[in-house]
DNA sequence: GACCAGGTCCTTG
DNA sequence: CAAGGACATGGT
């Protein structure tokens, strides 16, 4: 006789924070969180450093910069990432609306969570993932990220969902805080990372959770 | 050299 | 809807 899902969401999100507790994590001005968050798409987090070193060295490292700068440019300081071509297509997509639509930053802080989200993914290359990292960790919104670490160690767990029912039921059982939204994902990747690699899922230790 | 990384889009069945 | 490929560099 197992528990419900909820409780079971409910005690990994306990143990976590037991475990690590307020960890710094993605912290960062807001224009590079928003570029951040399509920089790490798919991509080692050492990698999207590196090309946030050099966006910065050469003061494009700002949603302004960004619209503003030709995509040869763009490409070529982002290239260590990976990705560059397609990355540099996404970034500005969404300098150009940022500034198109809302002239900047602060104009877009201004938006509700509701329009803020759905305006993001109408935006080419911008997806579930990316919107909700720019809403919770840039605009600390209550909007809980699912990424590609959620869903492991939720299946980890015996659950098999898909990612929206793991947003609503991680929605639910948190705190309406954006910073418990950010320390708890910040807590599933760090815990996946160590413990849940693609060859080692299955010794995951949540399970002793289910009980 | 093989395999993988904090996704998203496009094409097929 | 589910599955598979493309996008690319850098670390193990």
């Amino acid at each position: 006789m197992s528990v419900s899902t909820s409780v079971r969401i409910a005690r990994i999100i306990q143990y976590l924070d037991a475990k690590y507790g307020k960890i710094d994590w993605w912290q960062g001005d807001i224009d590079e969180v928003l570029i951040g968050a399509i920089l790490t798409q798919q991509t080692r987090w050492e990698n999207v450093e590196r090309a946030l070193k050099e966006l910065k060295r050469q003061g494009l490292c700002s949603i302004e910069a960004i619209s503003l700068t030709n995509k040869k440019s763009v490409q070529m300081a982002i290239r260590s990432n990976g990705f560059y071509r397609i990355k540099t297509e996404r970034l500005k997509s969404l300098a150009s609306f940022v500034m198109g639509r809302y002239g900047g930053i602060e104009g877009m802080a201004r938006e509700s969570t509701r329009g803020l989200r759905k305006n993001l993914l109408e935006i080419s290359g911008i997806g579930e993932e990316t919107a909700d990292s720019i809403l919770c960790y840039g605009f600390q919104r209550t909007s809980f990220v699912i990424d590609a670490y959620t869903e492991r160690i939720c299946k980890c767990l015996g659950l098999n969902e898909k990612r929206s029912e793991y947003k609503k039921l991680f929605e639910k059982v948190l705190p309406l805080s954006a910073l418990s939204y950010q320390l708890t994902h910040a807590h599933i990747v760090e815990y996946a990372k160590e413990y849940c690699g693609k060859k080692r899922c299955g010794e995951c230790s949540l399970k002793i959770l289910n009980e």
